[in-house]
DNA sequence: GTCAACGTTTACGTAAACGTCAACTTGATC
DNA sequence: GATCAAGTTGACGTTTACGTAAACGTTGAC
């Protein structure tokens, strides 16, 4: 068929990109003004190759872990000049690494904040407990929070 | 002694609580702007009360967990209007708790992150390996980096 | 007397990643 | 031909926690 989806020469369209990737257009866009993406045009319409489809994979991969969006610029830059490939992926292995100490470091950062606030709580209980037991939020009162939070607020986390 | 540390009656002004706290002058005003201290005047200069040092510990503590600077401006306002200080002790501990889940959750999302960047990293090794195995950044030479963030950046994980 | 060191206020700057208008064009449809 | 959906380009708004001058007053040391 002539719109084999896995044919190179298969273009998309912005919200297309969108819908799959669960991105905003205005995403795009800004990826667009900040050098990330330049896909061709029609008209004034944008139309995303099959390599922009690509790019577009990595910058949303790059913002998982947490790069910014100038990291990945950088990264993406290299595999555009570089003929093999191999300088840029040591880079790229090279920024890896980094972001992987850096989160490391944040975990702890958290579990040093989660021993603080676990202090705070146990003295706050055993005081209320004391004056007033009746004000004692019971951890069973969390149960609909924690069912609020089960979609994904995964970026969250990375410093946003 | 008139002077002593432990007397209520004892006033501190704004240097002397920044270097306690190891805050700047500009932070201790910019809690104030936003109504989180509000110390005596002398003149012009700033005065502050036993009860405000309280508070700035408070503060401090909260933003080392990761509550924002309104989230702890209710919580303070809670310990003023309230006597015997219970509803706002069971307040602050519902608090406690919401930020202690959040924060287990960023770190799910971390760990998510690292699974992803170490999947990456291995990939760029292994092909690495095979090209050009003279690229490839030993981990070795992260040594330096390690060592570079031994110092705190222990507020940066927590969403700066 | 004058210089440094501290204090004050007002107010703009910063960084990241878009969201959110506003105003306009284009193509398709009824 | 009027409308409608979807696209476009600016350009300003948002959020957080201060940093960083600028311009000025007060006090103590020398």
């Amino acid at each position: 068929m002539l719109a084999d989806l896995r044919r190179p020469e298969r273009t998309f369209t912005i919200r297309q990109l969108c819908n799959e990737f669960k991105a905003t257009p205005r995403a795009l866009r800004f990826y667009e003004d900040k050098g990330l993406l330049t896909p061709a045009r029609e008209g004034l319409n944008r139309v995303y190759s099959h390599k922009d489809r690509v790019r577009l994979q990595l910058i949303l991969r790059g913002k998982r872990v947490g790069l910014s969006l100038s990291e990945i610029r950088e990264l993406l830059d290299l595999y555009d000049e570089n003929d093999d490939g191999a300088a840029q992926m040591a880079r790229s292995l090279k920024k890896f690494r980094e972001r992987a100490t850096a989160l490391e470091q944040q975990r702890e950062d958290i579990d040093g904040a989660l021993i603080e606030l676990r202090e705070a709580c146990a003295r706050l209980e055993r005081r209320l407990a004391e004056i007033r037991p009746d004000l004692l939020p019971r951890a069973a009162d969390y149960d609909q929070v924690l069912r609020a939070r089960l979609d994904g607020h995964a970026d969250a986390a990375l410093g946003k």
